[in-house]
DNA sequence: GCCGTTTTCGGCCCGACTGTTTTCAGTCG
């Protein structure tokens, strides 16, 4: 399995840089990687020779680890690892698992002593020198020749079934107590995990210390590792750990999410609710110093506003990333307008004025080509005067950005109605059907991809053409057309006419799966036909779009600098 | 190294227990 393979390619590299002390946040970087690889339900290398592009989609994958999965597909492993390996003695990781030896002790052993294997480590104990070394003792040097002693008997990790036996075996313990209101075990168990590597309860009641020490009273445990006021760690006589936690009963919620993980999850998302000013803990959720009470683990999602999701998907693969509809806040600006050069109502000014008090950033004005007579069409000549008008307006308007365009006519051939060398003097090029709707569908389709694949075209407006009510729509391939346009780079407009709304939910819908953008235009022939753009959202969230969605809740800049072939 | 309703730079979950320490670092959950 390749995916195993990288996953623990990527375990190791965050093993070894916390032994060379890197960044806390590159390591879990890593860490993460590697367990949403491990999870992942995909080959890797079938999604790089399907789109290469697509690896860093995948949750805690961006450019970086895009790459040294390519590399490791490729040749095998990656320089990072290899270098690292070189650097780092094998014997220092096995050292790193003993219990309460992590990587900092781990490298003050190595470069203190040259310890670099667990024998080593062993003998310089037994000689007395560990508790010699700085914030090192007597006790510490034991623990170590403890931990080296019980890392062998130490069960590796358990078959869940095993583990629900012992555990089931521990509550029906546990409730014994008059001490213990509620008890329940937690952790990998309760997510279903295959194997487990320890048992985790949970337990709540009013005397803490006294589930505790009822707890450590169990009769199958062999010794006690840690124990605390809220929580204890013993090895049972068969070697496996089983852990502890007790909370008052009012936190009973939190603390059972809390301890049911994943850590990954539980991390995703703690950041979540940082993001809403909230946080999570064990003992509940709080806003400032204000606590949210989670007595069931529904009180904590209600808190932070999510649904509920069962502990067996709590791994971090997703399962938190629900989807968060476009807003009219969203949108960041106008990009298919008219003026009166064509058949708009309005000059570019007032357009402009009306757009500035939507709070837009900008406004695109793309009036007619020519070949459209009846909306006076601006040929070549004109749209030169037209370019040379709004860069003089640029300069007297403050506060909105006048960007230049045309909705230029795809001709019956999929031509453009305008020459390349006028095209690529605009900001914004809507190529669009006006003429010829009764063509058959491979003519239409084919028409409209060859405007796609013009290099200065940014959008396709209304692409199906249709009138609510008066107009079908022509007849069209749109899995076609849509594959062309994520090809190109070009987005395919959502129409807000409300007349229009072109394209329809369920289209909407096929663009954001197949990773195609789309742009809101309200196609205003006037000032007054800007606030179409509320049809256009509430089509928009029909078709479950979010803001990454829409190429017009991004600023100009970015805009316009989205380049187009590939 | 990842990531974006405030962000393309500057953040990154949060707390318990232990040993060594006069105030916290390391490790673990
Ligand atoms: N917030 C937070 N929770 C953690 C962290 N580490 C562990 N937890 C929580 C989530 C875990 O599921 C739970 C129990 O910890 P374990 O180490 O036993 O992990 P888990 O049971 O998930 O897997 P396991 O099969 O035991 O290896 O404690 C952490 O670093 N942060
Ligand atoms: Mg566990
Ligand atoms: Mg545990
Ligand atoms: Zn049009």
């Amino acid at each position: 399995m390749e995916n195993q393979k990288i996953a623990q390619i990527f375990q190791e590299i965050g093993d070894m840089l916390e032994i060379t002390g890197d960044s806390v946040f590159k390591i879990r970087s890593y860490h993460r990687a590697a367990q949403v690889v491990a999870n992942y339900p995909y080959h890797l290398r079938d999604i790089y020779e399907k789109d290469p592009k697509l690896l860093d989609k995948i949750p805690g994958i961006g450019k970086s680890l895009m790459g040294k999965i390519i590399e490791i597909l490729d040749t095998g492993d990656c320089k990072k690892h290899l270098q690292l390996v070189k650097q780092i003695k094998p014997g220092l990781l096995d050292i790193m698992k003993l219990r309460g030896i992590g990587p900092k002790k781990t490298k003050l052993f190595h470069d203190e002593l040259s310890i670099d294997s667990v024998a080593k480590l062993k003998s310089a104990a037994k000689r007395g020198l560990i508790r010699e070394l700085s914030g090192m003792g007597e006790k510490s040097e034991s623990e170590v020749l403890k931990s080296i002693e019980s890392y062998g008997r130490l069960k590796a990790r358990i078959p869940m079934y095993e583990a629900l036996d012992i555990a089931e075996e521990i509550i029906s313990y546990m409730k014994k107590s008059d001490a213990v209101s509620k008890v329940e075990y937690a952790g990998s168990l309760r997510r279903r995990l295959e194997t487990v590597g320890d048992v985790d309860i949970l337990a709540c009641g009013d005397k803490p210390e006294e589930i505790i020490k009822y707890f450590c009273d169990f009769p199958f445990i062999s010794h006690i590792e840690s124990r605390g006021n809220t929580k204890t760690t013993v090895i049972l006589e068969n070697g496996m750990q089983v852990d502890l936690r007790v909370v008052s009963k009012d936190d009973f919620g939190a603390a059972l999410y809390y301890f049911t993980g994943s850590k990954a999850h539980n991390i995703t998302t703690r950041k979540i609710a940082q993001k809403m000013g909230l946080k999570i803990n064990e003992y509940g959720v709080f806003k400032g110093n204000k606590k949210i009470i989670c007595r069931t683990e529904e009180d904590v999602f209600k808190a932070i506003n999510l649904p509920y999701i069962i502990p067996e998907m709590r791994e971090d693969t997703g399962e938190t990333d629900f989807i968060k509809p476009i807003e009219i806040s969203d949108i960041k600006g106008e990009l298919h307008s008219h003026s009166d050069w064509s058949d708009g109502e309005n000059t570019i000014t007032e357009m402009a004025e009306t757009a500035k008090k939507t709070g837009y950033e900008f406004i695109a004005i793309t009036d007619h080509s020519a070949s459209l007579k009846i909306a006076h069409g601006l040929d070549k000549t004109r749209l030169e005067a037209q370019i040379k008008e709004i860069e003089t307006l640029n300069k007297k308007i403050e506060g909105i950005k006048i960007l230049t365009g045309a909705e230029v006519d795809i001709l019956r051939d999929g031509s453009l109605d305008l020459p390349d060398s006028i095209l690529k003097k605009l900001d914004i090029v809507i190529a669009s059907v006006h003429t010829y709707f009764r063509l058959t569908r491979e003519e239409q389709t084919a028409r409209i991809i060859k405007a796609i694949s013009n290099p200065f075209v940014k959008i396709i407006g209304h692409p199906t053409g249709k009138l609510i009510g008066m107009r079908e729509a022509y007849d069209i391939d749109l899995v076609k057309v849509m594959e062309a346009a994520k090809k190109h780079n070009v987005a395919i407009e959502l129409n807000c006419n409300p007349k229009r709304l072109d394209l329809s939910a369920e289209h909407l819908r096929m663009a954001k799966d197949m990773g195609v953008m789309i742009s809101l235009g309200t196609d205003s022939h006037g000032t007054s036909q800007l606030s179409y753009i509320k049809y256009g959202i509430f089509m928009a969230r029909r078709g479950w779009l979010e803001k990454k969605n829409i190429l017009n809740t991004m600023d100009y800049a970015s805009i316009l600098s989205s380049k187009h072939h590939e």
